[in-house]
DNA sequence: GATGAATGAGATTTCATTCAT
DNA sequence: CATGAATGAAATCTCATTCAT
């Protein structure tokens, strides 16, 4: 390993240690109330320090969107990569990663919607842009796939696979953003489990064949 | 009508503009690029008077909240009150509620999670907090009572009502925010009316017995 | 009576409903914590009423002071016209009339001090700082005047009556001010009128002959 | 010295030279004319500055307070320290002892009075209040340690010393009050240190026995 | 005269960002 | 590289004052 890399990789770490940190802090106050010293401090590191590895808060909470996109992308392909055994199986594995998404990162759709203003936008690097939605693009493609070799083999009703695939994002976005809400205003218990597995359970007999 | 009634009516006419005036500006720029100065703007209003109406930003962009819970309650009261008929009606009646509500307020939904951090909440009035609690319970109930009834009726597969409200509630809100978001990232067009026609024929097959 | 001079009383009569109220709200909250919609609410009027008696905010709250100096005027000149008994017996008599101003209005003496900037001074009308002026120059006047006396007959050790004046109001106005601030700000007791007694002792032995 | 002391040191230099520009700022406007823009201006720092080192506008006006007041205690031990020899010398070291107060910051004792607000008092950080608290208490306690001595060996006349000691301040702080007051509005020229003299002949005449 | 809603200038305060060390 | 004090622009919010009714 050379000179070079070794830094990178140390470099990576770094940015690592933010995310997590900017991850706690964006969860627990939200974009707006959230502010760099508050993410530096939570790094134990200073706010100066922030500002070399991220261009901007913007881009310092956008980089978190890229991030769990990376992991959805990752467990997703698993679920491809395992030979088809039956429908069910199937669904559950993809049910599986999803709440592992999840759990990885709760907050993280809403950092997601966070995204949705040109303002927004604009502040964040091409670069940057051009990655997350590539891969955002991408993941649902690999979802789509799935459900296309379903409809393929005459297991799931033939709806278009992309539509499929949007709507069990949606679903699954849905009930985090639903759960989590419910919670915080209501100060309930968190049904958030419970509601997944009926949710997909409804989906999938509303997917399957008879 | 008596001076006083006016006044009040007055000053919810004025409440209203500026909550117009703002639900723009907020869709537009997202709740932290948002200023208040843009919203008295586009309201033709001057600052100060905006919080002659608003407590401070968060109320405001908590109002709009509340507002859009008030409108789903009408259009949920509605679809309850209609007299039962068969089952695929009734859900395609609950569908165009839905959609209404949308149409309503497009992006407005997300304000709901903006509201998921105990740093606004704490902004927020007593009053204010209570009312939107107190709604969005009420709505989920409404919603959960026609599914009680499609389930003692025996159409519907045994769930318990509240959770599948909370599901549809979920599946709407995820598609929403998750196709005005690819638009807005991919630019590409809008898809949502057909995502959501499908996402709700595969729900009505998931809770139709048979 | 005629009707300009009844409309003249009676503009009169609700000047003193301001000033009384203003009194009140300036006590409790200091000057710059004192609002005009605080004053209006306080005398039942609207805040614009306001300004059809006092110019502004800063020659509302000189006029408190007008207004204590006139009371102060008064009393002293009570005390002079009183025919000569003992020195003592007179002292005593400028003691209650001093009290009787602290009774009349306990924090107005702070206002007085609020009044030392040039900053305030410039937003007074001409006519108004005039009067204050001269009412306060005067007021010292009778007080030296029956200082004056006490050592014309030799009663009193033989220092400059002004001066002497001066010394009196300042321990006075000072133990007014200490002592409220002591009760405000350790909530203790108030002992201003045991304070007062005993510093009217020692004055009185300060100064008498003997 | 550590680095960590030097900070410390260096944070110390830092808040006595914005307090010596508030001191300058709050003494020719006034509280509530003067701006933390003007006082940023006379520190030469930028507004932002002054809310690292002070928590709002109120907490600096209170911690010229607590200057005064540490100033104060200083001097006093340095009587308390000193050998007894007559009544007559202490009660004139005293008088050094507060006129040098007066020196040190001759408007600022209408700062103290300042506070008389609970709109103020909720403003200000408890750890201040405390200090300036326990310093005005302590303060005043010395001051009295100094008249108990004298009552004890005879020579003062027999009152409470803890009454005394707010006696004397109060008529040093009325009479600074008052002489400067007199400055300000009628523009007249200084007498304060002859008003002084002379208050503490009286004084003295006062309290010393024959 | 009285009102009180509206104003808008200006105040306080915040905080993303920079840059000298 | 890392720091964190300082910045200062810009935000939120206040409130003395006005003016149409």
């Amino acid at each position: 390993m050379g000179i070079r890399e070794r830094k990178e990789r140390e470099r990576e770490r770094r940015r690592q240690q933010i995310m997590v940190a900017a991850k706690r802090v964006f969860t627990d106050k939200g974009f707006s109330k959230a502010t760099m010293e508050d993410i530096a401090k939570e790094a134990e590191l200073s706010p100066g320090t922030l500002y070399l590895y991220f261009k901007n808060k913007d881009e310092l909470y956008a980089s978190l969107s890229l991030r769990i996109l990376q992991y959805l992308m990752i467990r997703l392909e698993h679920v491809n990569a395992e030979p088809f055994t039956d429908a069910a199986q199937r669904l559950n594995a993809l049910k599986e990663a999803m709440y592992d998404v999840y759990e990885f990162d709760p907050l993280i759709l809403i950092n997601m919607f966070h995204m949705q203003s040109s303002e927004t936008l604009k502040n964040l690097s091409a670069d940057l842009l051009k990655q997350i939605e590539s891969l955002s693009r991408n993941s649902l493609k690999v979802m789509a796939n799935i459900f296309e070799d379903g409809i393929r083999r005459n297991i799931f009703v033939d709806k278009h696979p992309t539509a499929i695939a949007d709507i069990l994002w949606s679903l699954f976005s849905g009930i985090v953003l639903w759960e989590t809400s419910k919670k915080i205003i209501n100060g309930q218990k968190d049904y958030l489990k419970e509601t997944f597995d009926t949710a997909f359970e409804i989906f999938s007999r509303g997917i399957l064949r008879n």
